[in-house]
DNA sequence: TGAAATTAGTTGCATAACTAACTATATGCC
DNA sequence: GGCATATAGTTAGTTATGCAACTAATTTCA
């Protein structure tokens, strides 16, 4: 078998994250043609405070699996285009609480309208049986390498 | 149920791409730990390269689902690097075929080493049959959104 | 109490991504 | 033949990522 240091190619998939750039590249598509003006990344962030506001950074960090300077220059832009707004901790004066703006407030439903139908559009034909298993595979990865 | 709008929450992290990521970065500090200088994005064109030597950056794209201009920077970067080298086809002017160096020629058995020990460091736990339906599951969703 | 270690956040540098606009070559078709 | 169209590749601008080094505030503990 001559390309026998190939045997595990298929997943290097995995690595290269085809599937997820994919899902990444629809939703963005999905929102710029709704109008949004918005990132996938910076939805992320919007994301995990839309499920609890006035996160510190750090926080934002450990929820969206990013490092402190790209949580930091994320929350730049969007403090830039008036989406959160930086405050200072009253108990512990190293952190920012990283607050929503009324006008992000206004944004959570229609965005996460476009994700769930983003979702949907990703996974025609795939059973629900086998989403289950990806999703306890992709834990088990994330467990293993953290 | 307060929080509806989130029920597909869990599938987001395919869009964040946090497993895909989580593999990359385990791979790029194994290639460092090796004394390797390249990133995972250069290992990932000079895997195709393996592969199949001497490919138009076209072909490059396709395979490595890239877009035109992130091949023609990963080129010049491993260019810079000599490892690989840009040829003009004789068929064809427009087309720049990519070969191998020697140098990178060298490289391919200890880096697929590097990657397949990657993968099982990621896979630890995981049994056959569920990484089969990850990478059926993943060939649908690519297959659902180019 | 006060020096050392830890934690939160920022900045600088290199690499990479996407979009849009561009040049150059090749192909199709009247 | 020659114009319109398509294809291959490059360049410019913005956003994002990872790492290392940095400042400032807090905690630990001798």
């Amino acid at each position: 078998m001559p390309n026998n240091q190939f045997k595990r190619g298929e997943l290097y998939s995995v690595i290269n994250g085809m599937a997820s750039t994919a899902v990444a590249r629809r939703l963005q598509k999905n929102f710029r043609q709704s109008g949004l003006e918005i990132t996938i990344e910076q939805w992320s962030v919007l994301y995990h405070l839309w499920k609890e506001d006035c996160l510190s950074q750090q926080e934002l960090c450990n929820r969206t699996f990013r490092d402190k300077p790209s949580i930091t220059r994320l929350i730049d832009n969007l403090e830039k285009q008036k989406l959160v707004k930086r405050t200072a901790s009253k108990t512990d004066r190293r952190i920012n609480l990283v607050c929503l703006t009324d006008a992000a407030k206004e944004m959570q439903q229609v965005t996460i309208d476009i994700a769930n139908q983003t979702m949907n559009e990703a996974l025609v034909g795939v059973i629900k049986e086998d989403i289950e298993t990806v999703k306890k595979v992709f834990q088990q990865v994330f467990d293993n390498l953290i």
